[in-house]
DNA sequence: CACCAAGCTCAAAATTCCCTGAGTGGCCGC
DNA sequence: GCGGCCACTCAGGGAATTTTGAGCTTGGTG
């Protein structure tokens, strides 16, 4: 049981849509969120309140996410940073940066993958013991390591593909509650993503394939409802 | 048991038929409603008394949906919205989901759906420990789960299709009270469906032969009024 | 009682949905 | 560049579900 009084994120980004549908995925996952569309704004956010992280978008009307981070650092702020940045744009700027406490995400992201990326970032701030419970997730015989990004199924290891890996997790944090395909493929596949919900099906194969083979199978198809990870059928 | 004062819903919507029946079907189960025909109307509403929840037609006349959303959010309003949209159009997800919708209905949907995921919603926001009673509908040894899908009678597992799910969930919110089958048809099956009440037979002599079959009964046939979900005949 | 309406049962057609596997193209490492 | 892994697409077979229809039973009523 962790009695954090719920981390208070800063969202930046100057899309609209983007800003909303990161703000509402961290209230619903249970943070604390305000937002900014600049940077002179978001400077002025956390000058107002500091945030216990700052989602920042690398491209901005005013200052870029850079000389936002820069000018934190200088007047010695420490507060994390989580980048937003297009996949083929400054990479190379991005990892310099990312040495230290911070970490990026390229666009266009799942947002499993961004809530994962913040997740961890806080975890690294957080007492030593507080993280070995934190970081894996377990049920009936099956152990998701999301640090070691690594999965067990009764002992023995499982090697999965990225997108295997943000599946079971997204399936395991909710067990026992069916999901529709379409609520996994909002949440696992990156926004924008266009195609239709059946390669959900395609996923769930694989992932059945890889953990549920040799035991009593743990993923269950709900027809025309959608999946559960749970023991029973 | 929920003491909370009523939640307090915003439906939008600019075809009267569809505004009326969901707003109806709300009062029914208990929510306060509010209605507004078009976009403008909707900002309005909300600005003179924020709903909890905003159940918002993607088709209006002035502003689409998805503008009314993103204006909210621009507003710093958090109100979960409900969209309801069009089966075919894919595009719909991503753009609804970039507005900060919490889920969304495609039409033509089954009141049942509607109030189920209004529900869905609502218990989103509550504090964990109001789930668990929540979710669950209990009437004598029979148990129906909305979150897992689930059913049981007498701690036995008991499979039922998504029509079959429906249909016992509305008898059993109605539990005591007789049911015509022209209710029934109004309330589990899609808005716009054609054929006539005796398929409600099939249905409650399927949903008898799983749930009623070797113990005493608990649906009830009210001859020429309707079913009933009780204990004694 | 005899009739009719209402309800029940069940089989089978129609439809929808799911699983599977094969195929394509892209990316990364060698 | 080449080969292999990964992400994704697509379509067929098959299963579950929904719907329809037809015959049969039951209960109420005159």
């Amino acid at each position: 049981m962790t009695t954090s009084p719920a981390a208070g994120l800063l969202v930046v980004d100057d899309e609209p849509n983007i800003r909303d549908l990161l703000a509402q995925t961290f209230r619903l996952t249970g943070f604390t969120v305000r937002c900014a569309d600049s940077g002179v704004a978001a400077l002025n956010a956390v000058r107002a309140r500091e945030p216990d992280l700052i989602v920042l978008d690398v491209v901005l009307p005013d200052l870029d996410g850079f000389d936002v981070a820069r000018t934190l650092r200088r007047d010695a702020c420490q507060v994390p940073v989580l980048f937003l940045t297009a996949r083929d744009d400054v990479t190379d700027r991005v990892a310099g940066l990312s040495a230290g406490a911070d970490d990026y995400v390229t666009k266009p992201f799942s947002l499993e993958e961004v809530v994962l990326r913040v997740r961890a970032i806080l975890r690294r701030g957080a007492p030593a013991p507080a993280r070995a419970a934190d970081t894996v997730l377990r049920y009936a015989d099956l152990e998701l390591d999301e640090e070691a990004h690594r999965v067990h199924r009764g002992g023995r290891r499982v090697d999965l593909s990225p997108t295997e890996f943000r599946l079971l997790g997204y399936l395991l944090r909710n067990a026992g509650r069916v999901l529709s395909k379409e609520q996994i493929l909002d949440r696992v596949w990156s926004y924008g993503f266009g195609g239709d919900a059946r390669i959900v099906e395609s996923y769930v194969y694989y992932l059945r394939k890889k953990i549920d083979a040799d035991r009593p199978p743990l993923i269950h198809t709900v027809r025309g409802v959608g999946y559960v990870l749970r023991g029973t059928p």
